[in-house]
Order: C-alpha cells, then structure tokens, then sequence
DNA sequence: TCAGTGTTATTCATAAGTGAATATCTAATG
DNA sequence: CATTAGATATTCACTTATGAATAACACTGA
C-alpha cells in the first residue's frame, strides 16, 4: 500500500511546471521517452489523465491542476531539506556556488577571487552571473551578491557597503557633445539605458525623475558592454564612480546627487552556519568593500585607433 | 542541479520509521540490498552518515534526525496527494477498501455485503479486520466502521444508529451458577473481558464502576470468542443484544442500564466525494442499521454435545 | 504550399538497478 | 564457549529502465 513514488510526483511537478516533457527532462537531468513513460505509468495508477497533450507540449487538466498545490509543497519541503542537509556538510572540500551580476564579476570578483582560491585550494567556487535575483531557494546559489535588500524572509542578507554612483562621460564625447549641467539637459543627450531591467525606472522615480527605459539613446541589461561604449565616447552612463574614474571618465554634474548603489551579500537561513559558505562569504564582505574595480577593462574585443 | 531524488527521501523516512532495512524493505515492496544502496547513495551525495549502522539496526545520527521533520512533512503531502487523487478516481471500477472490527465482521457484513457486490459487479472490495483504528490517513482503508467518534478534524464521521448493549449468558450457564442482579454479584461471576482494549474499562468508568481488564475471568479483545464461550455456557458476555437474544442467550438485569454502542461511518475529507467510496458508505448507511446480526454463529469449530 | 521548428510517442540496443543467496558482524542465550 | 537470532553489506545472474534515434504530428512563417 506505501507503493506510491516519490519520484514520480517529482517529474510530474517539474513538468507541469515547464509544460513540456522535454524541458522537463533538461531540468531533471532525464531523457525525454524517460518522463513520458513515468507520467504514463503515474497517470495509469490514477485512473485519469494528468495532462491534455497537444503538440505544443502539455496543458494541466482540472485533476492535474488540483494536485498541483499539494506537489508544489512537496518541492519546498524537499528543496528545504536539501538546503538543511547540506547547511550541515561542514567539510572544507566541495563546491560553493556564488551568484552575481556581471558588474561585480567583471570588475570586482577577478580582484579578489584568486587570493581566495589559492587560500582553499580544496573548495571550488562556481559562479552564476546573472543580472536577475538567482534563487536561493532551489539552491541554485548558496551565496548571492545583490544591489538590493531581498524580500524573502528565510534569506539572511548583510549590508556591506554602498557604490557611490555618478553620470560619466569619456572627455572625447564631451568634446563633441558639450557636457550637460541639467538633469534635463541630461536626458537630451546620448544616455545609456536599460532594457527589461527596471531598477533604474524605479530609482529615477524616487528622484522626481520621470524616465521610462524605451526613452533611453541605447538599450541594454549588459552593464560592461554601457562601460566599454562610454569609454569609447559612445555616450554617457551612469555608473561607479571609482570604476569611471579609474577608466578615465569624466564626472558630470547635473546638480543632482545619484542615490548610492547598496551592496547585500545574501544566503538562506538553512546555510548559513556551513563553514564552507561562511569562508566565502566573510572572505567577500571583507574583501569587496575594500576593492578598487576595474581588472578587466574591456570585455568586448575592440581596437581604438 | 535538480538531480535530487525524492524516491531517497521516501526510502530514508521509512528507514527512519522502522528502524531497519529489512522491515523498511517489507513495507516499501523492495528488497533490503536495494534499500541499503540507495541509503548509502544518499548519504554519500550529503557527505555524512545519517544512521549509525549496528547488527541490531539502524538509529538515526543527530544529522538524520535533524532532516526528519523535513521529511514527516514530505511524507504527509505526498499521502494527501495519494488521497486527493484516489478521491478524484470517480470510475464505478476498482477498489474500495473498508475497514471493521471483528463483531461487524462476524455477525453484520455477511448478511449485507452479497447484495451490494451483486448491484456493483465492477466493483472489488477489500475488507480490513482489526479491532483498533485503522489509519485512514495512509490510505490503508477508505471507509472505517467505528464504534467511537474519531478524533481527527479532516475525518468525516457519520453516526448511523446506536446497538443497545447488556449483559448476557446461556441457560445452561445460570442453572449451574445462578442469575446475579447487583452489579457487585455480576463481577463475581465468569464474565469475560478484554485484553489491551482500554474501551469497557473507560465505558464502565463512566458508570460508576472500577473495572480492570485485570479483573475478569477470561480476557481477549476477539469479541466472537465472547460470543462463542458464552454460548457453550462459559459466561457471562457483554454485547450486543439483538445478537444475544439471536442466539438465545438471556439477559441478566443487574439494575444498571450499559449505554448505547454508537456506530460511526468514518471516511477521509479528501475522498468524501469519490462515487466508489461513496456508493459503499452509501449502502452500508441504508443497511447496517435495519441488519438482524446472526450470519455466521459459530466462527470456532466446536462440538456441542 | 512547403520546409522548419517545436512537440509527444515508439523502438531497441544497452546500461543500470534489482533481489535471492550469501557473507559477515554483534548481542543475547544456553 | 558455542549457538542462535537478527541485523547490514556484498555478490552475481537477471530483469528492468534508460536514452539515442526516429516516427508522427501540428503549428508557424516564408
């Protein structure tokens, strides 16, 4: 009578999420006729169909749906127990999964990251960049680097320190340009924005500034690549004051005083006495405060003559 | 990333439970090596040991034991998730489990069970014997029969009618050792009572009396034994009186009038509404209540010379 | 209309998991 | 001290499950 699996409600959760076997079977780590023949055999032992399927993948049914509730707390609890078991791996071996964003791994980490690993040649770090919260929950992460306070009450995040910001110009596109002395003025030159990203909408609005990203001269989420544009006289950008400087970028003041960019290093509550994650993390918040960016300058192949 | 096997889990929080690979395996429907490699594989991917081996079995490590809540929580989902699907299985095929104690099944189901499995030939129903609650949670029945309300709010309970209880013995029995009519003179005489059933000493705690199962003169919780003895004139039995009088046993008025036995239609919230489960409540609701016991009278071979 | 791209289902050689039997261990017992 | 009972671990023949390849299908867009 205990016969029923595990495993099977496992494919059947991550399925119903994806909606389709064959993402399905990338997430799980599975082939493809491997999950079709378990939801099958599991949609067999319950008497209906779990899903209507189609050739654009698979739709929950009603009796789907209404078990979805019950496997979505299945997956937290496993995920939690996941999480709690390897908080209590206390060996000083293995791997510690660091998430940022490119920012921080292209300016910032190179600086610091070598003195670490050759200080514990037996952990390996492995580094998500990505500009988007990275889940902490699915252990997709044990450590993230966030500009922002996390909202979760099961992650434990420590302010480090702030990034002053500023607007930054190469003195060659100011020569050509003239330099803005306006926030209005600012807006009519060739700034760089931001895509999907909307932190800089919402950091403007709190400015009385009204800026939507579509307004912006060139759009993109890649920081580096407005970086590596201003230095070529592309544009203005707004970005890190030392890291500006540092690449010889010129400040320019529109009366206005850019917010500080705040600088959150994150973990679940369930992880943080491992004694793996706390070397790196203690070892980042001492370290990136004390950073001066800029290690790999160019990112993108370009030659300027 | 997603590599974690639930089926693990389920195996490690049955381990957990009984304390051994073996009895896990019994209950599990796997063999004891495949339970032993799949422990080993999940504690070797945790990197610590979550039971202490001994050749008297396995207890779990502080580390296991910190994962158990985790997993309790695991298990209740999945056993809800078994249930709310089985609960959704409206198909008039299949099985339908009922659990009873052994006086319903002795002396009521034979009369009325033929007719229900007559009207519904598709339908197969298992019945469980024992005489203490069975876990509907687990799904080990479908429908319980009890003789006391449950406890558990996500039980629903029917009370169908009341069987009126006394105190009865055989002819042959009062010619030999007379007619007591005080209760004091009837707790001398041959009555027979329970072994680890807590329920008549409770009931006749109720009535002013100090009984202890201790105290009676031939004990065991098989209720037809009862029956059986006190008809080869071996005593005095309380029980059911239309079954008493059935097999003309005769009351003995001791002056104290024993309360109504109720009987309670139990099945789980999540399965109220499946038509299987619902047609045999049904039945049973109609039936039970208007059934003269008195099928099978004699389940022990005897010779009554 | 006709490739192109996505989907699920099926096939079959092969790899992985399984379990009966057995080895090995320990505590309890005569 | 030898024996028994009950436990986990190991072995190996064998069953089962797996996945690369493929089929069959439906939508999309040129």
């Amino acid at each position: 009578m205990n016969n029923t699996d595990w495993q099977q409600w496992h494919f059947f959760t991550v399925i119903a999420r994806t909606g389709s076997l064959n993402q399905a079977a990338d997430a799980l780590g599975v082939s493809q006729p491997t999950l079709s023949r378990h939801l099958q055999s599991l949609e067999a032992r319950l008497g209906q169909n779990l899903f209507d399927r189609s050739t654009r993948g698979l739709t929950l049914t009603a009796f789907g749906a209404s078990l979805m509730e019950g496997c979505q707390q299945m997956e937290q609890t496993a995920q939690a127990l996941e999480r709690r078991a390897s908080g209590q791996d206390q060996a000083l071996s293995g791997r510690v999964r660091l998430s940022v964003n490119e920012m921080i791994a292209q300016y910032y980490l190179p600086n610091i990251l070598p003195a670490f690993m050759d200080a514990n040649p037996q952990l390996s770090v492995e580094i998500e960049v990505t500009n988007r919260a990275s889940s902490l929950d699915k252990r997709d992460a044990d450590i993230a680097v966030r500009m922002f306070p996390p909202t979760q009450l099961d992650l434990i995040a420590r302010h480090l320190y702030d990034i002053p910001l500023g607007f930054y110009a190469s003195q060659g596109y100011l020569d050509r340009f003239g330099t803005p002395t306006t926030p209005e003025a600012l807006l009519e030159h060739r700034i760089m924005g931001y895509d999907r990203d909307k932190q800089f909408e919402l950091g403007a609005a709190q400015l009385g500034w009204t800026v939507r990203n579509e307004d912006f001269f060139l759009r993109t989420d890649y920081m580096p690549l407005h970086i590596a544009l201003a230095a070529q006289d592309g544009g203005i950008v707004g970005t890190h004051k030392e890291l500006a400087e540092s690449l010889g970028l010129i400040e320019i003041d529109v009366g206005v005083k850019l917010p500080d960019l705040p600088v959150y290093l994150c973990c679940h509550r369930d992880v943080v006495h491992n004694r793996r994650i706390r070397l790196l993390m203690d070892y980042l918040a001492d370290s990136l405060p004390q950073t001066k960016p800029g290690f790999l300058m160019h990112p993108l192949p370009h030659d300027r003559s």
